[in-house]
Order: C-alpha cells, then sequence, then structure tokens
DNA sequence: TTTTTTCAATGATTTCTATCATATTTTTCG
DNA sequence: CGAAAAATATGATAGAAATCATTGAAAAAA
C-alpha cells in the first residue's frame, strides 16, 4: 500500500510548487502548510478517493499523474480529467461541502501530498489571493465542463478522439515539431472512458488514423505524425 | 428593446432575495449591492450576454426564465442549465477572468437586476461568508456537470429526455402528486438541445412517452402522468 | 380573415456506433 | 520459462439516432 515518504521535503522547497495553485502564497504560509501535509508515494492502480466518500483535505500533485472519473450506471468510467505536477485534488467537494463526485486512480507511478482540511481551509480562509485564485481556478473548471459537454454531444467519436490526441499530445507530449511522442500510458479503455466511447471503437478510430498517416502505434504508446490533419479531424468543417 | 423599470425596487425588499446568494449578506451590505444595481426587464428572445464577450458584471434573476447555451460548431445549441428566479448569471466568466464561455437569452419574459463588476467583487472580496457561499455553488456547479457529461457519453436518448422531464417537473412543475404539468413552454428544438440530440428525436420520444400513458401533450404543454415510469426509464438498470 | 411562416409530427433511409464473437498479441504470474 | 490471463485487434451484426423528406398544425403577419 502507500508508505510515508521518509524525506518529507517541505513545501517551500518543492520543485512543483511553481506550478501549483501555492504559488500565490508567502512564505510563512507555506510553511503553516507544509507543517500539516504528509507526502505519500503511490503506485499506479491505487486509489486516491473514491465518488460519494467525505474529503478530509486535498491533494497537491507532486509527480505522476492521476485519472479522476465517474462511473456511469453500466459500469463504464466517464473520465473528467488527468491530473500531474502541480494540480490540486479534492478542493471542490471541499469547498463545495459535499461528498467526493468522482473518484481518483494513479495511473502512473505518483508522490502526493495530503493536506488537511483544517491547514488548507485557514490558510485558504486567510489569504484573499489565495481565496481569489482557486475561486478563479474552479469558475475555470466550469468553462472546461461546458465545452466537454458540448463536445460529447454535437461531435462524433472520431472527431472528439482527435481531439483528445491532440490535447494528450500537448499535456504528455516529447520531442517538438511536427512528429511528438505521448509520454503516458493509457489502455485503450481508459482512452474510451476519456472519450465517452467503446473500448473497440477506440481501437478501430487509432487504426484508422494509423492507415491514414496521422499517428503512430508503438504497443501503448501513440505518437503523433500530422497534428495538422488531426486538427482537420476534430473540428465539423475543415 | 430593454427598459428600465420605474419603481427600482431596493434588493433589501427584494422577494427573491431569500432564495438567492444574497441570502448571506447583512442588510448594510445589501443596500450597497442595491445602489448600483440596476433592474431591467427583458423579452422572451432577448439575449443577455453572448459567449466571447467580456463581463462587465452579474446579473441577478429576480423573474422569468433563462437559459444558458453553447453553439456547437455544427450550429446546434447546447442548454447548460435552465435559470430561474434567484438565481446568480455570469458570475463564473468574472471569478475566472476570462470572457464568457456561454450565451444567456431569456425564454420566459424576466426582470433581472445588473451588478457591476466593481460592486459585487468589493462586496465579495469584503464578506467571506458571501465569498464562500460562492465558491460554494461554483464547486457544485462543477459535480453537477461531471454528471452531465458522464450521462451524456453513457446513457441514451430514451434515458436522458426521461430524466430531464422529471428535473423540468421538479422545478417547473404544477400541482403535487403523480399527474403534474412543467409550467414552462419550450420547443422541441430546445429541449433537443437540453438533452443533447436532434429535435426529431425529441418529437418521437415524446410521442412514444404519449404512448406509452407517461406523458400527456397540450400542444407544447407537457403534462407528467408516470413519475415512476419515467424514473424507470431513465435509469440503466429497472 | 387569409396568407405566410414557423413548428410539430411522422415516415424512409442512412450513418454511426455498440455489441457480440473470435483471433492474436502482450502481459502477468506460477 | 511456459501457462494463464488480460489487452488489443478485427470482423460481423444489430440497434440507435441523425438526416432527409413530406405532411399537417399552429402561430404570426399581412
Amino acid at each position: 500500500m502507500s508508505n510515508n515518504q521518509s524525506p518529507n521535503t517541505p513545501c517551500e522547497l518543492c520543485a512543483s510548487r511553481k506550478f501549483s495553485l501555492f504559488s500565490e502564497l508567502s512564505e510563512s504560509q507555506v510553511c503553516t502548510i507544509s507543517d500539516h501535509k504528509n507526502l505519500i508515494s503511490h503506485r499506479k492502480g491505487q486509489i486516491l478517493y473514491y465518488e460519494g466518500t467525505r474529503p478530509l483535505g486535498i491533494f497537491c500533485i507532486n509527480g505522476g499523474v492521476v485519472k479522476v472519473y465517474k462511473t456511469a450506471s453500466n459500469g463504464k468510467e466517464q473520465i473528467i480529467h488527468l491530473s500531474q505536477k502541480g494540480d490540486f485534488l479534492g478542493y471542490a467537494a471541499l469547498l463545495g461541502e459535499e461528498n467526493y463526485t468522482n473518484s481518483a486512480m494513479i495511473i502512473e507511478d505518483a508522490k502526493i501530498c495530503f493536506i488537511p482540511r483544517e491547514s488548507f481551509l485557514n490558510t485558504l480562509f486567510s489569504n484573499t489571493m489565495f481565496f481569489k485564485r482557486i475561486t478563479k481556478a474552479l469558475s475555470n473548471e466550469i468553462g472546461v465542463m461546458e465545452e466537454k459537454l458540448t463536445d460529447a454531444t454535437q461531435k462524433s467519436i472520431r472527431e472528439r478522439l482527435a481531439y483528445l490526441l491532440l490535447q494528450l499530445a500537448q499535456s504528455y507530449g516529447i520531442d517538438g515539431g511536427e512528429s511528438q511522442r505521448i509520454d503516458l500510458v493509457l489502455s485503450r479503455e481508459e482512452i474510451a472512458g476519456m472519450v465517452g466511447t467503446a473500448t473497440e471503437s477506440v481501437i478501430r478510430l487509432l487504426s484508422e488514423f494509423k492507415k491514414d498517416n496521422l499517428i503512430e502505434l508503438e504497443g501503448k504508446r501513440i505518437i503523433i505524425k500530422d497534428k495538422r490533419g488531426l486538427a482537420r479531424l476534430s473540428d465539423f468543417y475543415a
């Protein structure tokens, strides 16, 4: 299971801090958080929290990748988004004063800090700048979800998959230029969960994209070969 | 077009205040807001704001109904949600420091107060209680959107329409008991926009529901006759 | 009122996607 | 390593829903 990290790097020295919402905090406030946090290593497959349970604090990702998802009534997973270094997890449930509306699972070995409810909220409510920053993040998230909903109802699976590949290249792509390898291992089933479709459909479409020289497949790895082409596919009129 | 309301009822006397997020505010703070607000009457079909434009303040609905929607690249509307008395509009864009991510149109004659950016934000940042309340609303909204996204990808049109009818009955239903009339005029096209489907599909399914004695149709009006039946239809396993 | 336009209803057809079935490859584990 | 399990791949088929086409009804305009 999870095991505590012996050298519990203080937040003020944390390399991922500058990428995170904590970048707003003063040195002393970071220390307050730091004193109460708890760095834990997680292995792929481990669950961070389950939908329906009560949030006891928030998570700050130091490294690794987490999928945030809902389980539909037919048993399939809808992946809401992926989170990586610097991202916060679970603050919406905390601030919404509700149980988790989704579940979170590690999909790439991760180091994640847990910050207990009270230290997070105290810092938040005593630092308007930080509070504003969090509120901004929540607001932006709503806009993103609106976009996803609209895409889900109005775009085809092909369009959505093409778009997802471009997004993954953006977030996890290595090498630049026209050819880009997505440095993240996702099963076809997980890709299906992100697009909101059946696994077979993803497999079929990836084969099609490969045949059309838009991507290359190396096992689970996907290499984007033609961003322009995918962009054209992902749009309705192009 | 829009015309100002002569007797500009102050917020402290506003009947819809107790339903709204303003219920947290002290008397004096409500007055500050009140001094700067502007009540405007809107007719069905009028636009409150357009996606992509800059928010200059927030809207507080005194009466009437507003649809909040996005226009997809295929020209179809995805309705995000309906707003009515007591609801706030546009604060996410303001707090997210971004342009509107959606558009808003009056679908039932409405009276709406406009509160300029500065008075809203000043009140917000000087009243932690109020700020918390708004943040809570934003957080809850995210959970709702996650649910909608999951439904959109994992449920059939029939299930989603049945569920929508139950929700509309909840929010706009008159009479209680098993038979309930939805007191809101929506075109078939708008219902399609809420479900995320084609207009013809909505028409066909409504006919089917009628044939199955789940609903009754009186022109545009829909009367829910069998909530239990609709609930069964709206779920995957039932 | 009559005319025109918009909206609702319904049928026919096509397209897309899910599901089922099976083979092949890859990974896991004894 | 080799067997078992899991994941990927591909084909066949069925079902759901979109699109196209037409008619009828209701609402708006002349």
